[in-house]
DNA sequence: CTGTTAGCGCTTTCAT
DNA sequence: ATGAAAGCGCTAACAG
């Protein structure tokens, strides 16, 4: 006999009927206790009764109903992604590594947008806490108290972002750089620029630090250039202030920019890369399907969502696995970086 | 007194100590019954012990059980998504809208990336069905006959994809081919091509009808050409027949393909747009920052995901809204068409 | 307007 | 190896 639950009874007449354990219990022949260990625990259970049980719920179409399970275990199985913007293909190329993971691993993804307001970023947490078990904070713009606060509340991984004792994915952007500066170094470059994204970002700081150290020790002069929105109209913003850098190369915060400060460039008739070389970072697909396509420093954008996911799948079952190394990037050289003359 | 949930006892032994429904009745010296209306139905609670009850609701951090509260009324407050590809602009588009409008209802979403898998379509609909009140299908691949049985499960509405009596979200594809074709006239064009992406695909079946209709009704000519991958490689690789169409202007499926084949027209010396013309569909981002940047169809994507979203919420609490009417599209001129020789 | 009561479906002691 | 019973936190009749 299928059951009539609260939902057919009071919202939703027409919902499908589902069956419950009880009535998986009934066709069995056994109590409910034994349903829930042949699922939960089939070593606790005799394999004959097993099979019978597992029979009976395929022919019922038997689904163990989530809340409930939520409700005695205290555990949803769900993990919530939070991501600052999903019209950033950055982010969307983490969900997508994470999305992919949390499949894998069984765990439904709640996910939210914060449309880069760190005040949402709170109330979103609070909200989601209530219903996963843990969380994925990409590039969060919370003060370092609020995440710690948040991470009270359920376990948590960040990505590109460092929170003091708190589990993250992070990039190996100083590689990245050094990369990028050795390349120029190569290229026969001699004054370069780096052109900044926001001041906030902590991504933006560790890789100026790194580009105009490895400048300096390779005895190169690294001249800093300004702060722009991390976008193709503050890339093009930028054009202006690295002409005026003269410098021969520059090395730009991210992808997006960088293709806006080539296209400016090229509005104005620089040469690119005759006249200046520009090596962005992160390759977001679209940088290879520019002409000239984008020299740029490759991050493994997909491969640190799953990480993250897997990570944070680790400590929800495990115990306190460590916390896997800098992702490491990749130079893909392509048509913005030239000799210099 | 805090309670020690299932949670607490069996799993999480350091998990935040959560107030319960009847804490606060405690607290508010009424019973817990008193308490849930006081939040699910203010009206029937005197103002004066709802305000009683609410303060020592904050005074206690209470916040009510999602668990418990979908286990009794059989309702979750979530909505799901599931898109074919997060890593296309055009999905992430619509999950942006949806999502957003899923934020102002108060819907926490559930996604689901199906990687273009049919069926995984099929497996994530019913895994998802659970933990929502409803679902949005984005570009669905699943046959008419599949998504009918998902909506039987759970009220659904669909984006971009029409299936006889299901609710659906979509855009005026015709209006957007008229637009681009008089374009096209008004330039003196007498003969365009149209590219076509993937034979399944809904909107690339309307898109062509309509481009011919409208051309062979205006007294030009219209050529098919080809079927492509929906991608940039695709619109590269439909150059070459591009070329042999003899046509002096394309209308192509989508802008990521039109976008491929002015990069290649051009890698092949062939002026864009002096010796041929092409117009896109869709205006993702990125369609304006190629140089040259591309004539467009643009289609309101995040307001096709907010619209969707509007109209479940309107099944889920309402009754039977009627379904919003087609999405107007838009025509961006920009760079990619001219004059015709 | 408020309290009492009876579950929702499941898991987990505790017996057997 | 299995069953009986209790209870997770909440809502919704039903009384009063």
């Amino acid at each position: 006999m299928l059951n009539r639950s609260a939902a057919r009874r009071h919202h939703d007449p027409e919902d499908v009927i589902t069956a419950t354990i009880r009535d998986v219990a009934a066709a069995a022949g056994v109590s409910p206790a034994t349903v829930s260990r042949a699922f939960g625990r089939p070593e606790k259970v005799d394999e004959s009764t097993r099979r019978r049980i597992v029979e009976a719920a395929e022919r019922l179409g038997y689904q163990p109903n989530r809340a409930a399970q939520s409700l005695t275990t205290g555990r949803t199985g769900n993990i919530g992604i939070m991501v600052p913007d999903l019209a950033n293909p950055f982010f969307t190329s983490v969900l997508k590594g994470a999305q992919h993971q949390a499949n894998r691993l069984g765990h439904p993804v709640l996910l939210a947008d914060t449309e880069e307001d760190p005040s949402a970023e709170l109330r979103f947490s609070r909200a989601l806490a209530q219903q996963v078990d843990g969380l994925v904070l990409c590039g969060s713009l919370m003060s370092d108290d609020e995440v710690l606060q948040i991470s009270r509340l359920r376990p948590l991984v960040l990505v590109n972002r460092q929170v003091p004792k708190l589990p993250a994915i992070t990039v190996d952007n100083a590689g990245g750089a050094r990369q990028a500066v050795t390349h120029l170094r190569a290229l026969g470059h001699r004054r370069i620029g780096y052109v900044a994204g926001p001041p906030g970002s902590y991504s933006n700081a560790e890789r100026y630090q790194a580009v105009s150290e490895h400048a300096e020790g390779a005895g190169l002069e690294c001249v800093p250039v300004g702060h722009f929105e991390p976008s193709f109209e503050g890339g093009r913003g930028a054009a202006d202030q690295v002409l005026l850098a003269g410098v021969s190369a520059v090395v730009v915060y991210n992808d997006v920019m960088a293709l806006g400060l080539v296209n400016q460039l090229v509005a104005y008739g620089v040469a690119v890369p005759a006249e200046i070389s520009v090596v962005g970072f992160d390759d977001i697909p679209i940088a290879a399907m520019f002409t000239p396509a984008l020299t740029t420093v490759r991050i493994p954008r997909e491969q640190a969502g799953g990480a993250a996911v897997a990570h944070l799948h680790a400590l929800l079952t495990g115990g306190r696995p460590v916390p896997p190394p800098d992702l490491t990037t990749e130079l893909v050289v392509r048509g913005t970086t030239a000799r210099s003359r």
